[in-house]
DNA sequence: CGGACTGTTGAGACCCCTCAACCTAAGTGG
DNA sequence: CCACTTAGGTTGAGGGGTCTCAACAGTCCG
């Protein structure tokens, strides 16, 4: 692939930090590049999990479905973010279905590339590692939130989440600069669609926040914390 | 430390998997060896994490405690399994507090002891990319069961996994070879204990599990999986 | 034997889910 | 361009699963 455009999109992944300059060109050679629009799928759950991806551009939603058919939203990736690590932690099937939110951009690296690019990079495993731990932190945070907090205040803690991985500056707030329905956001809480929406709306009553189809804009981030924190 | 005391230890834990007689015993020269009676405390949340254990006899809690003064169980540790791999991941401070619930041993590196070993053995870096990999799918299952599932099905979840982790086989069913009480459970599966007591009254009333103080047996587990799966 | 810990059970309240109807905005096809 | 369809959102009513509060019983331990 063309080094100069790949060297721009692979600036400052975590996973290959400390790589020199021309280590990078020769991982990025080892790379595929993928083009996925709005709504196309990535990967899908269960899929054998052949390649990593580090996402370039775009941003995408990984979620899982219950046997139940029920979907929980395990996380968004944002560019630089590492996609797919279960190929490199060596399980036998993606966790979730990876689909684009936002037209998207990704690089990914078959089993056999990562080998060997770990093979010649330990650092490249080193980094792995501490992206995997700090995902199983952020993991248990949510376990702790689930088993602990009342709705409302798991909302605030995922719309807050949103707002640090995604917040564009608007006049007077903040936007998630992507498109989340209340269902994405009852998804990412374990509630139901019906209760978003009915504590968005006393929020927009109260002047914290404003809404609208697939749209959130955060006009009092202060006033969220305190309900998040629930003080 | 005494190496063949310490080889019986280690053998088999899936952190050194793949490394020679010869090289354990450097790996274990550079163990510190931990004792720690049932109720002691092998480190606490947001200590500064240096060091890296695998229990080796025993079993041992890691449980965080919420900012309003909660607990929540993030799991518990068997003989052979890493335990505060955060000291491996990066992260500024042990996320839960270990408190052993049984007499148990523990080896321990320090920091500096792992990046040597690390350094020498780049295996062992794959290794716990592999083992940090399957607690965060673990994780990732436990915010589904929280979002998706009523209490009764998450409590049979939350028996069966300590079945498989520390079932041991008595007349008539298995039983769970530590103390639990019911608060555990509960902190386990984001209920109160009052809940966890009626459930298991209900199945002990329906022949399902016998139970006692901290003491669990399950005598049909069959019929439990039935509950945790909801058929 | 008293005290602390663990577990059981009842009553009542309340949070949230479920069911349901309706509204609006965005897309679609004639 | 407008009627129609569809997806996303709002809101109300009702019911139920759990939590909270409370009292009490059994068990272990000094």
């Amino acid at each position: 692939m063309d080094r100069e455009r790949g060297r721009s999109l692979i600036a400052g992944v975590p996973l290959f930090r400390g790589l020199e300059e021309a280590d990078m060109g020769d991982v990025l050679d080892a790379a595929r590049r993928y083009e996925i629009g709005r709504d196309a799928v990535l990967f899908r759950q269960d899929d054998a999990p052949d390649t990593l991806y580090v996402l370039a551009h775009g941003r995408v939603k990984v979620s899982q479905l219950t046997p139940e058919g029920q979907q929980v939203v395990i996380r968004y990736i944002g560019p630089g973010d590492m996609l797919g690590c279960v190929a490199v932690c060596g399980g036998t099937g993606y966790p979730g279905t990876a689909t684009a939110v936002a037209d998207s951009v990704a690089l990914g690296w078959s089993q056999a590339a990562i080998r060997g690019i770990v093979q010649r990079f330990p650092s490249v495993a080193t980094n792995a590692l501490s992206i995997v731990g700090g995902r199983l932190q952020e993991s248990l945070a949510r376990v702790r939130e689930l088993s602990t907090e009342k709705v409302e205040r798991r909302i605030a803690h995922a719309i807050l989440r949103l707002v640090r991985q995604a917040g564009r500056r608007v006049d007077g707030g903040v936007q998630i600069d992507f498109p989340v329905s209340r269902q994405d956001i009852s998804e990412m809480t374990g509630t139901t669609l019906h209760t978003v929406s009915r504590v968005l709306s006393a929020w927009e009553h109260r002047g914290l926040v404003e809404g609208g189809r697939q749209r959130i804009v955060i006009l009092k981030p202060h006033d969220l914390v305190a309900i998040a924190e629930d003080l």
